[in-house]
DNA sequence: GGGCTGTACTG
DNA sequence: CAGTAC
DNA sequence: GCCC
DNA sequence: AGGTG
DNA sequence: CACCT
């Protein structure tokens, strides 16, 4: 089944609903929204006359087993329905008789923790820790907790965590990142890779587990390295959300322009299918207010 | 009808 | 490359 | 799915 | 991973 | 094996 589209489409929805500073109690205030179309609108409308959806009752079993295996880390929706296409149905079934991957594997293992959110305190107490780490390494590094919880949210769904460093004396913060990893590791808080840290090659980007000293539950946690110049694009791009990024990144192609995590481009061609045939000319990066007006959209 | 963000890592 | 994830 |  | 030389 | 996709 080819639904990506109408599950991002949801999604969208979804964000918007929330957005609302008023519950909807009708279709017509429903049908308003951007992102809301007819079918949405009348799905909301039996929700709030009926108090549920009769199609959610239709939802088989089948459904619910896909869900669940595409909720293990590392594994998406084409394996999991290449899974249960084979007639497994649970994890034993899983375990007994597929080869899983190695982040499979852990994503297997820590499945219930990182099931949870994680309440902002507990972030705030790990974030500390990577940041006292870093700051024994090199007191230049800034670490700086992007994500949910710079946008204020009261759990997150991960922990990312943005290191970079004044370079104006040369040194950037690419070098310390594998000893700050290290570091983390030795003191226990990084428990699982789930990229896999090639010796020479050291990547700007690394995903993981962690657990508290003494805490209860495995987290997921991200760090990335950035180039200063690069914080402005950087913060914008790993602030989110998501649906928020994308149209900032839609309207940058309309404009033809790019935005990525690493600036602002412009005089992008591209193709058939989107991809940008030209490099274009950077034209912002450094600050999130500079892109913004870049862009011609209001600062905040 | 046809597009829908852009990039990095893994195997 | 397809797949996954951010 | 929604929107142009 | 699988394919190539 | 290194390299490509």
């Amino acid at each position: 089944m080819n639904d990506e589209w109408r599950t991002i489409s949801y999604r969208k929805a979804i964000s918007a609903l929330k957005r609302q500073k008023k519950p909807i109690t009708s279709y017509q205030e429903a049908i308003k929204i951007r992102g809301i179309g007819d079918r949405t609108a009348e799905k909301i409308a039996e929700i709030i006359e009926t108090g549920n959806l009769r199609r959610l009752q239709h939802f088989s079993e089948d459904d619910e087993v896909i869900k669940k295996f595409s909720d293990i880390w590392g594994v998406g929706s084409a394996i999991a329905m290449k899974w249960y296409a084979k007639g497994y149905r649970t994890f034993d079934d899983i375990i007994q008789n597929v080869k899983l991957t190695r982040v499979q594997r852990i994503g297997l293992e820590c499945f219930d923790d990182l099931r949870e959110r994680i309440p902002r305190d507990e972030v705030t107490e790990i974030s500390k820790r990577v940041e006292e780490a870093a700051c024994r390494i090199d007191p230049k590094l800034l670490c700086i907790t992007v994500g949910s919880y710079i946008r204020g949210k009261p759990t997150c769904g991960d922990i990312d965590i943005l290191i970079t460093r004044n370079n104006t004396d040369g040194k950037t913060s690419s070098g310390p990142f594998l000893k700050l990893l290290n570091t983390l590791r030795e003191q226990g808080l990084l428990t699982h890779d789930l990229t896999k840290h090639q010796e020479e090659n050291a990547t700007s980007r690394y995903f993981g587990i962690c657990k508290l000293p003494g805490g209860e539950k495995y987290r997921r946690i991200d760090l990335f390295t950035v180039p200063f110049n690069e914080l402005g694009a950087a913060l914008l791009s790993f602030t989110g959300n998501d649906i928020f990024n994308r149209s900032m990144r839609l309207l940058a192609r309309k404009k033809k322009m790019k935005l990525n995590n690493h600036g602002l481009y412009k005089n992008i061609s591209r193709g058939r299918g989107g991809d940008s045939l030209t490099e274009g000319t950077l034209i912002a990066q450094r600050t999130e207010r500079e892109i913004f007006d870049a862009l011609g959209v209001p600062w905040r």
